[in-house]
DNA sequence: CGTGCACTTGACAGCTGTCAATGCCGGTGG
DNA sequence: CCACCGGCATTGACAGCTGTCAAGTGCACG
């Protein structure tokens, strides 16, 4: 519904940028294929990514509460988006309030998502770190792809997987060879392959997320009453 | 609006718990009065506080997104809350398009906080993190009392603050000591001032966010067309 | 075949965690 | 009123994780 509203499509080639941080808010993007990644600039001259765009995304809403955007949305592969109008956006609330109610569920789910984040990147060490990523990105995956296996193409180098969770790339080379001495994980260029999933949440320390489905509230009081 | 809707109000004491993680998912909170912290348990015992409450808030709309709860939330001080049932925010949707919007915004507005929450945990040392939760909090408080001045009152243990930015407790000490002999904080007790907050802000490392305000979207095409 | 980018490795410094002890202070019981 | 106690702040010593710097390797690409 989102992607026909939008206007023309958008190519950007891995490496360019879908829309800076700084410039003036007048709507967001729709990812349809490819990955982009949302990073936030740090005055030390360091970045850090706070989000993977996968497809099918909502890329940059967050910045639709601010003056000026937050984020910078860089293509990581090859990707296609399309760009819709804040406008739309409002109109959608008011002709279809379910599908408010479910961006309104959608904006909740990101939180979570980003308060595991902050848990991740403050309360555990670098294993931990990745462990989180890979198993986050992993599970991602699958539900675009239900019928994936335990591996799957990482299209980050390791200064970029550096920035998601907040360590060097030096260290995060150590981290990884680390893993695939101990089990955890098989590398081939950019394929990994995950062979011990309990073993990672292990290492996560975090709980697995339950998302809600069939969520009844949202469709309001008519059919509740019906 | 929120509050009228909800349940009977309830006091908790300073260290109790308004709602613990891992409980099914029913509804969320309404802060009246008084300081929640919303914590996330790392399973090597340690916490981390993705979120300080003000009055005014909302609590826990993250999980709404859940089965079960992600977030255990925290009386600071002794506070009041309200109940508030997930019926009720679906029927807002529903009839009242324009707070559906405006709650969809705040969301988002809370993902820019928390994504430079990430910013600051994953991308700065120990100081920028201090500089950019007290410069966070007198912010906000400013919002909610204008005439307040450049210091404000901390209802936190230094070891709750660790949890907040994600290092201990011994080490929020030294840093505050080494902020405060720098001249970017004062301190008397949980009592705060700041008379440097260029400094401050330099030290964090993070960007002042603009929040947008009148959104003309959220409107919907009623009046947009009219 | 040269070039650039990413990955890998080692040495060392620095920030932060851990452990332990001390001091302070308000509340409580005698 | 005073001793005791628990929670919190403070401090020092030391270990460990991570950053920095530098060099080497491998590979894709022109």
């Amino acid at each position: 519904m989102l992607a026909e509203a939008g206007g023309p499509e958008r190519q950007v080639p891995r490496g360019g940028i879908v829309r800076a941080e700084g410039m003036p808010v007048n709507g967001f993007h729709v990812l349809l294929d490819g990955w982009v990644s949302s990073s936030i600039a740090v005055s030390d001259g360091g970045r850090q990514i706070v989000k993977i765009h996968l497809p099918g995304d909502i890329l940059g809403a967050p910045s639709l509460a601010l003056r000026h955007t937050a984020e910078t949305l860089t293509a990581l592969t090859q990707v296609r988006v399309r760009h819709i109008e804040a406008e739309k956006l409002g109109r959608i609330f008011h002709i279809a309030p379910r599908m408010g109610a479910a961006l309104f569920l959608s904006a909740q789910q990101e939180r979570v998502i980003l308060m595991d984040r902050i848990a991740s990147v403050g309360r555990t060490q670098a294993g931990g770190r990745v462990a989180a990523l890979l198993l986050h990105l992993h599970e991602r995956l699958s539900l675009i792809d239900p019928d994936r296996g335990p591996s799957f193409e990482l299209p980050l180098t390791q200064e970029q997987i550096g920035d998601v969770i907040g360590v060097t790339s030096v260290h995060v080379n150590r981290t990884f060879r680390d893993l695939e001495r101990r089990g955890f994980i098989v590398r081939d260029g950019m394929h990994f392959t995950l062979p011990n999933v309990p073993g990672l949440r292990a290492l996560a320390g975090l709980p697995t997320r339950e998302w809600a489905r069939d969520v009844r509230w949202i469709d309001g009081p008519e059919t509740a009453l019906g």
